[in-house]
DNA sequence: TTTTTTAACACTAACGTTTGTTAGTGTATT
DNA sequence: AATACACTAACAAACGTTAGTGTTAAAAAA
């Protein structure tokens, strides 16, 4: 077999990070073996350790770009000067889009990452604990000013967050409405059913 | 090793099914080994194999008890006399009960149906998505209505799907708010978010 | 430009584990 | 006496990964 083709400014290790994410999305991380990748990206199992380390490394570096990007338009929205209400709304476009267009890897991220090895399982959790945390800071701030209901905030962003990784089943679905639509529906319903009266 | 201990009316079977729901739960459906399963059942791994045919009937068994269930309550619940919004409202309260008090085997049926051998994994596939269409159908008569808001039924069940499974992160979490807490805070943002005006 | 050197990369073969499962045998319970 | 059930031993297949060798493209030297 030839070479692994790549494009411009993409390493060969970046397709083959690609081409595992989409691989550990339909199969699952364990049920996903070294072989079949190395077959999807056109070349023999061995071949793959001359860009990786391991199959755990691919994992850890789909789940870490994932969380690291939200972490940083979260540092980004926090210090905007807009209502709590539009910064969830805001944050919710962001995660909307991430499913929608970048949805092999958000996937894995957020289904697969119990696979991972420490010490990079416990740096996630706790990545994405404080994640939680911040979200539902914006939503108490938004209860305190009276633009959101009172409800309890952690519940609230555990509704949030796994509604937008219900977009899971959009992709599947045969009769999809347009992305645009779909944003627009999701918002229509969270904000809807937070806002106070 | 002795034998399997049952108590009344369950049988060692039923025994092995429900310890490998909560392992399944734990470590997913590839991950988790037979000798691991056989271990926290108290026998050899052959053992287990006078009681079940294999490691996928366990996984087809789970999926399909839960699937029953729920299709069940939704055969009751679209007979009763009452608003769409309502019915709504009461199939959300069997989901949050379901995912609060049956957790293992409902996460499990819902998070690794992926492996599911065929004809199970299209049998099941379908009657999920019979499932989601019945809901649908709900919301829709709702908006007809005008009890609900107009938005895309299938964007709505999506959500309202999803965020029921959030209920894991629940289950996770340290202090977690009491379970009527927890359905009460999740009706109100849901339902809320449907309702029209 | 042409040639030489080097580094990147793909190959075959095999390793040690772990996997689900079966065969066959013995031992308790009915 | 018969049935239910647990045991030991072993199987074939699949797994992630390594070692060692060849080959091709890029960099350096001519």
């Amino acid at each position: 077999m030839g070479r692994i083709k790549t494009e411009q400014n993409i390493s060969r290790k970046e397709v083959i990070i690609q081409k595992a994410a989409t691989l550990f999305k339909e199969k699952g991380f364990k049920a996903a073996s070294m072989r079949e990748l190395a077959d999807i990206v056109g070349v023999e199992a061995a071949s793959l350790y001359n860009h990786i380390k391991s199959k755990n490394e691919l994992l850890n570096i789909i789940c870490f770009d994932v969380a690291n990007r939200y972490i940083q338009k979260m540092d980004e929205i926090e210090n905007e000067k807009i209502s709590s209400l539009d910064k969830l709304a805001k944050l919710l476009r962001y995660h909307i889009h991430g499913m929608i267009y970048h949805f092999d890897e958000v996937y894995v991220s957020d289904r697969e990452w119990k696979h991972l090895d420490n010490p990079y399982l416990s740096n996630l959790q706790t990545q994405r604990r404080n994640y939680r945390k911040r979200i539902a800071a914006i939503i108490e701030d938004g209860i305190k000013k009276k633009e959101i209901k009172k409800i309890d905030a952690p519940t609230a962003v555990l509704i949030m967050l796994h509604a937008i990784s219900g977009i899971e089943s959009w992709h599947r679905s045969k009769q999809k409405i347009s992305g645009k639509e779909l944003e627009e529906n999701m918002i229509t319903i969270l904000i809807g059913g937070l806002k106070n009266k």
